[in-house]
DNA sequence: GCCCAGGTATAAA
DNA sequence: TTTATACATGGG
């Protein structure tokens, strides 16, 4: 894989296993959106807009170190994506066709901080909103990043009273956020230390935070802390595992169980006629 | 108006 | 231990 620089960017070849429709956009990270071709967002406090053609990625408004800092783990780019379709497709015809639909799904690896907080605001509510919330709380209290507006650090957050988060709108998880960005800025919970916690310990872990139940603290490890085996089971993957994998529980989904979540719930997301 | 959305806290059985 | 309900907000 060579990153090259050019004018206003990087680009890097080749880049297999990536469509970037399928990867920013599919209930991981809020804070992509389409633009001029390809998805714009911030990240670790820059604002990027990446393209693909064929095998070759461009990461626009960045350079070489940036990418090696963090767009290279970001996209996951050192795991080989085609191993673990195989891997995975060998557990269920379902998720063979799951992972066939979509083969260009990554799991980001984001910062911790957001993905933990985006997560608790998911909750009981739909994508397109959490959007509208997320993007609220980056303009009302993030910093300023070219055209667009960093995550707020957890410091930043832990002095605001919920009442101070009324207008991004998010309604009773105003007090979840806070409580969190509260804990995690005092170290009552170890945000850091949950990358190499043993997994049952992580989630505890998170889980001392108000609103942090199971399923937000599975996302903020997988798609936080990386960490590939959490499983998280929404309404929509407890609908799949019901009709389509009967005899399986989580466990039976192996080391890369969190990818293979996101194959499930993006087909399934695809198909919804397939889960009545 | 009603129902639902990448759930969780709380109370009651 | 399991099951029912409220929770804020906005789109369908």
């Amino acid at each position: 894989m060579k990153c090259v620089e050019f004018e206003n960017g990087v680009k890097i070849s080749p880049v297999r296993d990536l469509n970037l429709a399928e990867t920013l956009d599919c209930g991981q990270s809020f804070r992509w959106e389409e633009y001029d071709g390809g998805y714009r967002g911030v990240a670790f406090g820059r604002e990027v807009t990446m393209k693909l053609d064929g095998e070759t990625l461009f990461i626009e408004n960045s350079d070489k170190k940036d990418f090696e800092n963090i767009w290279r783990a970001y996209l996951d780019l050192d795991l080989d994506y085609s191993k673990v379709r195989e891997s995975v497709s060998r557990l269920h015809p379902v998720l063979e066709e799951a992972a066939r639909y979509a083969p260009g799904i990554r799991i980001l690896r984001q910062e911790p901080w957001e993905a933990l907080c985006t997560f608790i605001i998911s909750q009981n509510n739909n994508i397109k909103r959490i959007k509208g919330i997320v993007s609220r709380l980056c303009e009302g209290f993030g910093e300023r990043t070219g055209s667009s507006y960093c995550f707020p650090s957890a410091e930043r957050l832990a002095p605001l009273s919920p009442d101070d988060l009324a207008p991004i709108r998010a309604g009773f998880r105003a007090r979840y956020i806070i409580d969190a960005a509260r804990k995690v800025s005092s170290g009552e919970v170890r945000l850091g230390d949950c990358a190499t916690l043993p997994y049952e310990q992580a989630r505890s872990e998170l889980m001392k935070i108000k609103g942090v139940g199971v399923k937000v603290a599975d996302c903020a490890l997988l798609f936080g802390l990386h960490r590939i085996e959490a499983f998280p089971v929404d309404v929509w993957m407890k609908r799949a595992m019901e009709r389509l994998f009967p005899d399986m529980t989580a466990d039976d989904f192996g080391e890369y169980a969190g990818i293979a979540q996101q194959y499930i719930f993006h087909f399934s997301r695809m198909h919804p006629e397939l889960f009545v």
